[in-house]
DNA sequence: AACGGCACCAACCGCCAGAAG
DNA sequence: CCTTCTGGCGGTTGGTGCCGT
């Protein structure tokens, strides 16, 4: 897969091992940073963009290569996706160890899913103005998702897994996936689109969950290791290794103790729970602005981890 | 065993904003 | 200012492996 660009020749498609070397010890010499400069020294044939994408996606320290998502991570994916919209790095900042491209294939690969599960969906244009439920889905203060840990453990079956829907009194109400599915709730959507929202009252009585902050030690994937371990430069992680964002945790963890990965196994996906069409509603206007002190740490892009 | 559908992932493309000249 | 370059980001695509039929 080469292409002539001038007299300079661009690889592109996988990268080699070879190459994984080449750029990471050009960011232990230089930084993350110069990515044109790769090629202009002739290190690569690759352009600066492709060189700081292999990097931020795969070579980077600390990332969780090879692990799906957690309950938590989705959670937080949903929660973050109905505030920010699709603003993947953002998100991803808030996901120690995933980057941007981990957080758009996951909602993708989802929407695809929620797309064959719910084909029947008012299309996006018909409830527009049903956002309050979407919002509503990362009230995970309220109602208890009844696919918990202990359950999923004992149980696989995503049926049993629940969402919020609105019933005649205005009230937020678990419903069952199947139930959508087979429209036992004849008023479901109606009673969405009923819901009288105001974002203020909203905001003051739903409040914004808790949401992790990037966690300032995060394991090596075993390639970084690997690769690291054979550059042996003891001040790599000193360097480039640490700085997770904003770096101060809330609470959840998203890494065993051990720092491998959470058992993922056929966990049910709380995804499925919500009808499609609700992932498609930009953000409102009243959550572009993070609540309170949510934000307050200093932006940090996955690129500069 | 073969096939098709699907999920997942890596990588590219195009657009945009900011910096530098 | 204007132009060019570079990096960042979101959208999209293509490859691969798994799983059910």
């Amino acid at each position: 897969m080469m292409k002539e660009l001038g007299r300079e020749e661009i690889r592109k498609g996988p990268w080699k091992v070879e190459e994984d070397e080449v750029l990471i010890n050009h960011v232990n010499k230089y930084g993350p940073r110069d990515w044109s400069s790769i090629r202009s020294k002739g290190l690569l044939q690759r352009t600066g963009k492709s060189c700081r994408l292999r990097w931020v996606n795969k070579l980077r320290p600390n990332l969780k290569n090879g692990c799906k998502f957690s309950l938590e991570e989705e959670r937080v994916v949903i929660e973050l996706q109905a505030q920010f919209g699709n603003k993947w790095a953002r998100i991803a900042t808030y996901l120690p160890g995933r980057t941007d491209n981990d957080v758009k294939n996951f909602w993708s690969s989802r929407q695809k899913r929620l797309a064959r599960i719910l084909p029947q969906s008012k299309s996006s244009q018909q409830i527009k103005h049903c956002v309050p439920v979407f919002h509503q889905v990362p009230t995970l203060e309220a109602p208890k998702l009844s696919c918990s840990m202990e359950e999923e453990s004992s149980s696989s079956r995503p049926q049993s897994c629940s969402s919020s829907h609105i019933d005649d009194t205005g009230m937020i109400k678990m419903v069952s996936l199947p139930d959508l599915i087979n429209s036992n709730l004849p008023n479901y959507e109606t009673n969405l689109c009923q819901f009288d929202f105001t974002p203020t009252e909203y905001q003051s009585q739903i409040p914004f969950p808790h949401i992790p902050q990037p966690q300032q030690e995060v394991p090596l994937s075993p390639e970084s290791q690997q690769l690291v371990a054979k550059l042996g430069d003891p001040n790599f992680m000193d360097v480039f290794g640490h700085e997770d964002a904003s770096g101060i945790g809330l609470g959840l963890t998203f890494f065993e103790q051990d720092g491998s990965c959470p058992e993922q196994s056929d966990k049910p996906d709380i995804f499925d729970s919500f009808p499609l069409d609700v992932f498609d509603q930009p953000p409102l206007d009243a959550f572009d602005q993070p609540p309170l002190d949510l934000f307050d740490q200093p932006d940090a892009s996955p690129s500069e981890w």
